[in-house]
DNA sequence: AAATACTTTCAAAATATTTTGAAAGTTCAA
DNA sequence: TTGAACTTTCAAAATATTTTGAAAGTATTT
């Protein structure tokens, strides 16, 4: 296999990952393609590899920026922008987790929250089956919350700590 | 709030959760309505419920099975087919990681050691880049495959345990 | 101030996904 | 064996999402 045929490869498995986890193929593949290069690309880079246009290039860098794990570089002399991914793979995974945590399990920890403000008789099964099963919801949800912001906090003063190294 | 408004509040929630995860809003919202129903429903009860076709409700409870989440019953004396939700929410939880871990984990697994069977110069600065991170990326993904399965492990020998002091 | 070199936006087009519903299939009782 | 009661399938229709590309916007140089 050449390097080339492997890079697509990735491309390819990268993208069918994202798409299943709710992420657009493309995004993962502008992502895959960035994690393997070995410098900072252009728009015109990309929209050269992945064959698509430059609006949908600039889309889609722009959401791999919000969600903090492809970054603009610009090189002293050149008018253009130049993109390059976040290479430590640890540090991708606490990213997602933290902007996933933020996105999508608090709206839903705040939703389970509203839907408990359920006036009603409790002696009513319908009733109870409700509350006991967003009560349920709750609980696990938090769990998540909580274990995921314990791990992140870990995670960033565990880098506070190497950064600080470096100073010793 | 009354327990119907409640109900839709949650079910719509539930929907929009799962499309931000890949998983079809449809099959989201069947999965809301039977967790927090208190008896099975019938194949008409979720067509009337969530407004939707038939071969709609067909197609997503079978997926719901297919996920092990959800369960047929049968009623003696009944020709319909009944369904309810598995409601421990932590038995949900690991039902999900164990269905995803197989689907999506361990796919990606396969193709990254596909990849890594790249034959090339590993002075070229591009072939170096592409080797390191994919060899970071399958420690990364056996990582969260090996935890996955410890806690999957962890949680069926918990089921037996107290499976087994029934017995005692 | 105008020209140049870029980036961003967004309505329309293309594509992908989901939904429908009627026909085919299945199961069971009479 | 037939027919009634149900479930499943799947091609076509509806809907949702993604992509395009050209126009508008921005920043920099002359």
């Amino acid at each position: 296999m050449t390097l080339d045929e492997a890079k697509q490869h990735l491309i390819q498995a990268w993208g069918t990952l994202g798409s299943s986890w709710g992420v657009s193929r493309t995004m993962a593949q502008v992502h895959a393609l960035l994690l393997v290069s070995p410098v900072p690309m252009t728009t015109e880079d990309i929209m050269e590899a992945l064959q698509i246009s430059r609006g949908n290039v600039n889309m889609n860098v722009r959401d791999l920026m919000d969600w903090g794990i492809v970054r603009k570089v610009l090189k002293p002399g050149e008018r253009k922008e130049f993109f390059e991914a976040e290479k430590d793979v640890w540090k991708i995974g606490m990213q997602i987790a933290k902007e996933r945590k933020k996105r999508e399990l608090e709206p839903i920890i705040r939703a389970l929250d509203q839907v408990s403000t359920i006036e009603a008789d409790i002696t009513d099964p319908d009733v109870k089956q409700f509350a006991e099963t967003v009560e349920n919801l709750k609980k696990f949800a938090n769990n998540t919350n909580n274990t995921l912001e314990t791990i992140i906090k870990a995670e960033e003063s565990m880098f506070w700590g190497s950064f600080f190294k470096l100073f010793k």
